[in-house]
DNA sequence: CATGAATGAGGCTTCATTCAT
DNA sequence: GATGAATGAAGCCTCATTCAT
């Protein structure tokens, strides 16, 4: 039904498809056929509405990338304590990575298929997402209610623990949304205000090969 | 006459050149024609020591998957307490997601572009090794010295932080291998020695949208 | 609103765009899509004032084939001598040949993209137009004023001389529109009432390859 | 016959046909698939042998002009008078437009559609070569032997009188070779030696328009 | 008359794979 | 084992043209 979908209509059934089809089968292997198949257009029809299927994948990546910040900017406003601070952190990044996960896990997959001035502006974004992670975890350690090792280190692998949520969240899962968050953010939170050390820094096992 | 590498050694320069190739620019990404230009040899040339392209992801994929488990087997061996065990896994888990961070992070990223049934043998390679991590991770809550909300979800977490540091890790960086994979046992060894909750299961946050 | 440019407007604004483009760029190469930008209007929209492509070309190669026929029979009209016939063959021919470059280029280039019935329409003026300066030059041969060897690739000789024009005159050059057809006209009477043979026709070097 | 033609014969053959139908069709008209067609061989075989279309258009241009060039250079070699060299080169002209006529045709019309690079360096042969007629109508005006109103005009009214030839000729026609480009020698040195004005410079009829 | 969106055909190019030499 | 050439499928994109609004 509905031969001829109503101009702005299409654009976004075209996004949309073009999100779950980068999902499921990544960018390089999606052609704008099958795009094009699934909004129910012509392979050409599609430069009606995208200029090229690079751009597509930009715009979608930016905009998600925007969407992540400034939803992390809003989950910490109302908060200056770090472990406040680090929890509403935590949950709104896995939040985010479980509601939107298609297309958050489509911008950490497809980076390389950017040109190079698109992928500059999305890793730029990025940056700036994870240097707030890593202001909070900084804050608490100079506040010292916050103890670990290496700020660095310590904030890739808070962010890496929610990201990957993305590649497996399904809605109407085991535990709700909000539970999933509570569990990361109580893991990340027990783990940053442990007072004792359970590895002495550079003494480690000879370990593996 | 001579010169021309002998047998063996052109098959492990074309697996050494998919990998890095694979690496830098994604599987579909690469062309054979990129493969054979590295080793030096003509694209024909190619099938003399491989079947397709297809089969040689997989061989890359599956080697990996192979070592990976092996090495976790071995490095968990000496030791039957929970917490030295999840220190050694966490340790064993960095360390090879750094020392072979190509290959395995090949092996995370394109399982979609193998073909059913390969799929499948990775995969189940995969599980085995996280139900390795859960294995300890409830052994730990049995035996009343880890302390977490849901075994399952809190695995992800704790595979996921090391998982990652296969995307960013380059030798003769910052830090030793070792102090690296102290970081993160560290950090995740407080995590689940914490008694104190951080958070009340299901009491969370209204947050975001 | 009003603004828009009135009927007939249009349609003038398209043939010109069209003659431009055909002019730089060739027929093949122009689009619609570029004829409309520089009209300022949607691809869409060309269809209100053209039927197709090819008409739009077909109409412009006409148009100007039968003006030049019409002005070399006016530039004859007051005539009767070979010499001052083919003079003024020559000079209206330049002349119409730098005034109207571009459209006169278009007509001798894109004949090929003609439909073959449309094709023979314009070959047909043209031979017209070529059998009048064949004409002219037999009738000087007759007469015993014009002197040459052979009068068919004579008149292929002069006219091309002509044509040529086409392709490099601008307006404000060096030289004015009367004098750049004065040069061409003198060589070309010098050529042909100049009694002494030059080449003894069939005995030619044996030249080049 | 011979499914799969040798290596350079292939090439060769390629080359042949695309000259063929981009003087038949034009370049742009004329498809990959059509050169294919006649070779006998798949079209993306052709990438065997080309590195695209435009590059082999570049090709034809730039050998052809070459040769003409080298051509013309040969023809004079031996003369130092005006009118002799003069005339070898009218006739070299003339017999290479004849002999080569689809490739100097193709030359000739298909500049546009070079990239800018490639079209600079065949633009400048064709300089070089039209520089080479007008050194020598200098010479002959210098030495008072020839007799003109516009030294640069009249070089491009020779050159053009023979460069038209390359758009009717065919092999076996009614005049031999030789014979045609005695016809042109003749008309344009009685032309350049005629001593007596046809027209006085700017005197001209008000012409047409 | 103008617009925006749709069509369908087709163009150039790339690529994995095969195979005779 | 290596090479060069061939295949056939497919991919992205462009374009003339149509038509409902």
């Amino acid at each position: 039904m509905a031969a001829r979908p109503g101009g702005a209509r299409t654009a976004d059934a075209i996004r949309q498809a073009a999100v779950d089809l980068f999902y499921k089968h990544g960018y390089e292997t999606t052609t704008l056929r099958g795009i094009a198949e699934v909004v129910g257009i012509q392979v050409g029809s599609l430069y009606n509405h995208i200029p090229s299927k690079e751009k597509l994948l930009y715009s979608i990546m930016s905009e998600v990338m925007h969407d992540l910040l400034e939803s992390l900017e809003k989950a910490l406003e109302p908060y200056t304590d770090p472990v406040d601070r680090l929890r509403a952190a935590v949950e709104c990044h896995v939040m985010f990575h479980a509601e939107r996960a298609k297309e958050v896990f489509v911008g950490n997959s497809e980076l390389r298929s950017l040109s190079k001035a698109n992928r500059r502006d999305v890793v730029e974004l990025r940056d700036r997402y994870e240097a707030i992670f890593r202001g909070i975890v900084e804050q608490g350690g100079d506040a010292g209610v916050f103890y670990f090792t290496d700020a660095k280190l310590l904030t890739y692998a808070i962010v890496a623990t929610g990201t990957q949520v993305s590649s497996w969240y399904k809605a109407r899962g085991r535990l709700s949304l909000q539970e999933i968050a509570s569990v990361y953010s109580d893991f990340v939170l027990r783990g940053v205000t442990n007072k004792e050390p359970q590895v002495a820094f550079g003494e480690v096992l000879q370990a593996s090969s």
